[in-house]
DNA sequence: GTGAAAGCGCTAACAC
DNA sequence: GTGTTAGCGCTTTCAC
């Protein structure tokens, strides 16, 4: 009969006739437990319909199996690909995952300090955000594993791709095709920015206007400031910017943005202003996120569901003791050519434009297969 | 000095001159401590390093402060920003999350199975998953709270919208708006559909195309079968059935799609067969996710983040042990008219398709005010 | 006000 | 093989 109170392992000890102990070597299938034992106490389990305790379990083992997720702006569909990465593989070793979502430089600060707390989880995967050394100096004091995904700590293991090669990459695929006014769409900076305190960070926009810079000074281009638009992330600053470099005197004829998203804004203002894609412009996102596909929009790929999934592996590695090698791992970065991307045609309102577009440039592609180096 | 072995209470209370149970009150912020005990405490604490172990606390008091949400398809845009609703209040609360993402039944029966044992969480917030009597009474057995958001579930507190009275909104918007031939994309069931087993199912498409029939039933208007189309949920699936439509001899003015992600690849296949929209095709959503306002698609707004923050509030009501009335939360629906519709015109040729080649999808904006991502 | 001791439910080391 | 017992680290009576 069941009793109000839930079961615990001494009750099925005693309706088994064993001792604790026995009923714990079955609950963890330990070798040696006499085959009648064993079934005489599956049967009193499955009478009282007892559940082990997962708490009881865990202090006194030490452990939760718990790992935590910290990301920011849960909604940001590449962040969502890289949880849903980490989640399959985390799941599949047995681990509970407790995420935790960051939009202040506040929250992150409570999470990770909260996340040190003894037992509070086994170890962290923290996407995208910058850590101070006093956060990682309590992960080290603590004991507790961390990786991080698309942000560099030193020391810590991290999953992420060339950023400054991805944007040279982008910049020189769309030079190849014949383009030679290229406008560049990204981030600011942005969040509080206290005295001492470090801010909400995505350095990866800055990182690929870099490799953008590079490649046009390596193509002895003059870098043209009117060229570079930067805003808070977000489609809608994006069209705005996007807007602005169509209303230059000498628009470019390609635009590359930092992160599909961005993109989308370009294409929405391509589409307000009436400029034809990839007739009149040339539209080259990052990421590939899965709405890049639908839209046709061609744009530097990043494995952000692999992302989500290997920086798990490692922690899991870490986690049975292993050390990972190596401490950087960079995940490969390739161009997809879908619809949004041509080669560049005379301006219809010719404004001095005359596109001295001569095809005689040696197409020296990136090659789409190698990451960063 | 720090030692080797993380301080426990007992080291504190050693360090203090004082009894564990006093440095448990300095800990929970009982009244009863003298001043000048408490601030010997909170030194020695201070001095130890001292961080109380999450797993000790929560054994001792029964409880983990933990919930668990289960959802399907993370990567859904619409189950995200539930997700991210939830999160919100529940990290407010003080509650930890941890997050089961389920993509077979079989993963659903595991994680739910597992989650009903003891002192695993201390309740749970289910999304769009169908659940089986044996699953609710598993929980009520358990004693654990349980709300479910987009599926309704005898006897447990659900938080949805009126999926039928939506489609027929859908309808009845487009009717007003003069249309006649009004296509219908959505969902059909999918997945293994064993025996006696419950399936992964979202019915929810189900309900919109009951709404969309009864809307023409009420305008009197014949329901031909060959408007209505269904598939496996996706914008590529969703795109092939409209350009089914689309190539009818007698091809609709206007098309509801069940869902946001259908409505877009609805809007792919207008623009592949070289329809405009809305001038040809009227296009209609349901969701109202976050690419929506960006598409500028119109659609049947329903408030997903509210609805995971809604729910979570009612499951923070029922473990503060309150009881949550109405037991069914409807939430509210409106039509959101974007660019997408607009009233009927006469097809300028049958079938020639031609496309009038307006840049590769390119996304109609309307608000640029949601800065979004 | 504060200390001592009995749980919370389980694991693991140690005897028999 | 199996029972016994001492933790795991904290909360919470119940005395003093």
């Amino acid at each position: 009969m069941t009793t109000s109170r839930p079961a615990t392992i001494a009750d099925v000890a005693v309706a088994a006739g064993v001792g604790v102990g026995t009923v714990s070597r079955v609950l963890n299938g330990a070798p040696n437990v006499r085959e009648a034992t064993r079934e005489r106490v599956l049967a009193a389990m499955e009478r009282l319909g007892y559940r082990p305790s997962h708490l009881a379990v865990a202090l006194s083992r030490g452990t939760a199996r718990t790992v935590a997720l910290v990301v920011p702006h849960l909604t940001s569909p590449s962040v969502v690909l890289r949880v849903a990465g980490s989640l399959a593989v985390l799941g599949e070793q047995g681990y509970d995952t407790v995420i935790c979502s960051v939009d202040t430089p506040q929250q992150r600060d409570h999470h990770l300090s909260a996340l040190t707390g003894r037992h509070r989880v086994d170890g962290a995967i923290v996407v995208s955000l910058r850590l101070a050394a006093e956060h990682v100096e309590a992960f080290r004091r603590s004991r507790l594993p961390l990786v991080t995904i698309d942000v560099a700590v030193a020391g810590v293991p991290q999953t992420l791709v060339d950023d400054v090669a991805g944007g040279r990459m982008a910049t020189e695929y769309l030079l190849a095709m014949g383009h030679r006014r290229i406008g560049f769409v990204g981030d600011t900076m942005h969040g509080a920015q206290a005295a001492g305190r470090l801010r909400l960070g995505f350095e990866s926009s800055q990182r690929r206007l870099a490799g953008y810079r590079r490649a046009l000074a390596s193509a002895s281009l003059d870098i043209d400031p009117a060229l570079v638009r930067r805003g808070p992330h977000g489609p809608a600053t994006a069209e705005a910017l996007a807007r602005d470099l169509l209303a230059l005197p000498a628009p470019p004829t390609a635009i590359f943005a930092a992160s599909d998203t961005q993109a989308i804004g370009v294409l929405a203002a391509a589409d307000k202003c009436g400029v034809s894609v990839p007739g009149e412009l040339s539209v080259l996102g990052f990421d590939d996120i899965e709405s890049a596909a639908l839209l046709g929009l061609s744009t530097v790929r990043q494995p952000l569901w692999d992302s989500g999934a290997e920086a798990a592996r490692r922690l899991c590695a870490l986690l049975r003791g292993e050390r990972v090698v190596p401490v950087v791992q960079r995940l490969p970065l390739s161009v997809v050519t879908r619809s949004t991307t041509d080669r560049p045609r005379s301006f219809p309102t010719a404004t001095g434009g005359k596109a001295a577009w001569r095809g005689a440039m040696a197409p020296r592609m990136s090659d789409p297969a190698t990451g960063g180096q």
